[in-house]
DNA sequence: TACATATTTGGTTGTTTGCGTATATGCGCA
DNA sequence: TGCGCATATACGCAAACAACCAAATATGTA
């Protein structure tokens, strides 16, 4: 990533964008253990079916997961386990921004 | 993240969705190898200065950049340098997606 | 075929988001 | 204090988005 033109900025947005909803981060989170169908999920998060599904076949579209029609119902797993590494990479970053401002306010309260 | 509570999903898809615009993703590349002013940024990028300056403030209110006043300007450098590292990583997720699409493609087109 | 279950999709609504414009604020200088 | 430059913010608008409900599609079974 140096020098990179409209069209590959466009492609990380949007692949950030998959990323930055709570209700998709929580199906990814359920999924990070094995494959589930719609139906678990839903159930797993407390979701409507529907509303899950959409979420799920938003993730499908970005190619962050996939997904398997499997009789009735339709399994969906993690594309790319990777996933889990950016999470913990923002989580680090947030857990740092968390300790900058705790030693900060350790400055105007250091009783 | 193995259990997390809502609050936490809530935080790190606010983390994703600060790099989810592909405005603010060339305002940080251009960041990538030294601090800027608004109006540097502004006429590098080729947007805005009001946008410019609100974008920052945006990333700045996520902790993705500091914000330090100097002179008549306002100085802005990347807080983390990690953000580098999800971009990248993100890049490589991409990458991985177009490589499966041609190798998939290939065999329909063994020619 | 008829029926039940599982998933997807259309349509609507309320909210959010990014941009342009104009205005306001802050700083240095005469 | 008054002026000019740099930055930030308020307002309005259009587009995008997520939740909701209902309807449609697909699969398995009797």
């Amino acid at each position: 990533m140096k020098d990179l033109p409209a069209k590959a900025l466009e492609q990380i947005a949007a692949y950030f964008q998959a990323l930055s909803e709570p209700t998709r981060l929580q199906i990814l989170n359920l999924l990070r253990d094995r494959e589930h169908n719609v139906g678990e999920l839903a159930q797993l998060s407390g979701y409507s079916s529907a509303n899950v599904s959409r979420h799920l076949s938003y993730l499908a579209q970005h190619g962050i997961v996939n997904r398997e029609s499997r009789g009735a119902s339709v399994f969906y797993k993690v594309a790319d386990p990777s996933i889990y590494a950016l999470c913990d990479l923002v989580c680090a970053n947030i857990a740092r921004q968390y300790e900058q401002a705790s030693s900060d306010r350790a400055l105007f309260t250091p009783g």
